[in-house]
Formats: C-alpha cells, structure tokens, sequence
DNA sequence: ATGGTTGACGATCAA
C-alpha cells in the first residue's frame, strides 16, 4: 500500500504536475494539502480517470485538503476538534482499505509571536489531543502532511542561522514530539536517519538551487501501520520540474496484512 | 539586501 502526501500549493495550477506525477509513482493513496479551492471547483474527473476516489474538504483561495484512494473511503470526518470557531480547511480523516489516514495542514505561523504562531501551537495541541483518542483504537493510523515544522537539526538546512525562527522553533518541536511520544513513528526518519534530505524549498531568493530547504511534511505511523513499514522516500526530482510546487511528495509503503 | 517568488484574485494576503 504506497502512500502519499503532498503540499500541491494549489491544485487547479498544479494539474500538470500532479496527473504526471500519479500517473508515473502510481501512488495507492494520497494525502493533498493547500489545494486552494472550494470542493464545486476542484478538477475531480481526471483524478477519477487515474482510478481514485476523492474525499475533498476546501475553501475558497487558501488552505484546504483532500485525500484519494483507489479503494473506497468511509467514515469522512473535516473538523479537528477543539476550536469550534475554527473555519480554516486543514483536516481529513478516511478510513479506506483498513487504514485510517489523515490529511492535515498545519498552519504555517507566519512569525514567532505572531496571533498566527499561537494558533499554530494551538492547532498542535488539538492535532495531539485527537490523536491521543484515535490511538486508543489500536488500528493502523497514518497521519500525514504538511506540518510546518522540521523536527532535528539535520532537516534544516542551516540550524545555526535557522534556530528559533517559524517552522524550526522549540516551541514547535515540543508539539510535534508530543504527537511522536503517543507512540507514532515518523516513516521517514526512521528508515533514512540521514541528513539534509528536505521536502520543501521556498519559491524565494533562488532556494532550490542553493539548495536550502526543510523537511517539514512528514508520514506519522501507529504501532499497527509502523509494524507493517516497508519502506519510505522523498520524491526530490519533483521539486526541479516546471511550475514545481514549493513542497515535493514524500511518501512510504505499508506491507499488506 | 526584512528581500525574494508563487498563487488566488482582481487590492492585497498568505506562504
């Protein structure tokens, strides 16, 4: 079971791409964020040509998520408790082919200090307190997505200069650990415990080809998906195509039971 | 160099 997560940064610009990508990695499943559009206008017919069925929770212009899978997707939950005012599109959660998978995309923050930044750690501590429920379960669970935050040193390209600063904050990390000491397993890391190996370069000041990025999207496993963890990678080369997205897919497969 | 680039949308806001 390959699955997938991937920040497109809008989808409707992201067509090309997108359909090339999933046409050539034949993903099972994907987890989508910043999809940037009302479900009405997302372009669902030529993703249900590629085989898929789409469970899409979006708003207009920004946020939004989505999540495909070429079996069929019960139990569609869009709302994150614990904000009940929260109308930002940037939870999912399916359950297909045994597998209870999540789309999420953590807010980016914007600065340190910032109304934004507290909602961040806000959403964190919900994203946690959810999680801490649905592990009670006991089944296999995958959150995935854009979490806004690079874990250790070695997912930065530059900790020094980086340290303290939005998506490599200590109050971030402290979150992001929170949800890994419930017992998930970073897919990735567990199997590349390399450095430098980033999913997300800025569109700004010419990062791609310095080379300054981040890993920030990340697949987070249950005990009961963890056990079954074949295998995981980052999908770089993405990242050098035309009209690329800032985020590339980052993806691991789970043995069949 | 607190800039730079991309996307939605149609002036700025978000990342």
């Amino acid at each position: 079971m390959k699955i997938a997560t991937w920040n497109v940064n809008s989808i409707r610009a992201r067509m090309p791409n997108a359909l090339a990508w999933l046409r050539d990695f034949k993903p099972d499943v994907v987890l989508l964020q910043e999809t940037k559009t009302v479900n009405e206008k997302f372009p669902t017919l030529e993703f249900e040509d590629l085989g898929y069925n789409l469970a899409l929770h979006g708003q207009k212009s920004y946020n939004g998520v989505a999540i495909f899978s070429k079996w069929p997707i019960e139990d569609l939950i869009t709302v994150l408790p614990g904000e009940s005012e929260d109308d930002q599109a940037r939870y999912i959660e399916v359950v297909t082919n045994g597998v209870r998978l999540i789309s999420v995309y953590v807010p980016n923050g914007s600065s340190v200090g910032s109304d934004k930044f507290e909602y961040k750690l806000r959403w964190f501590e919900r994203l946690r307190a959810h999680a801490a429920e649905l592990m009670q379960y006991e089944e296999a669970l995958v959150i995935g997505g854009d979490y806004n935050v690079a874990p250790q040193p070695g997912d930065v390209y530059d900790p020094i200069e980086l340290a303290g600063t939005v998506c490599f904050h200590p109050e971030e990390q402290i979150r992001f650990r929170s949800i890994l000491n419930l017992g998930l397993t970073d897919a990735y890391q567990i199997l590349n415990p390399g450095l430098h190996a980033y999913s997300w370069w800025d569109h700004r000041g010419g990062s791609w080809h310095k080379d300054q990025g981040m890993r920030i999207d990340h697949l987070l496993l249950s005990p009961q998906a963890a056990d079954r963890l074949a295998a995981s990678g980052i999908e770089r080369a993405v990242r050098g195509t035309e009209k690329a997205s800032d985020h590339v897919p980052v993806w691991c497969e789970l043995a069949e039971v």
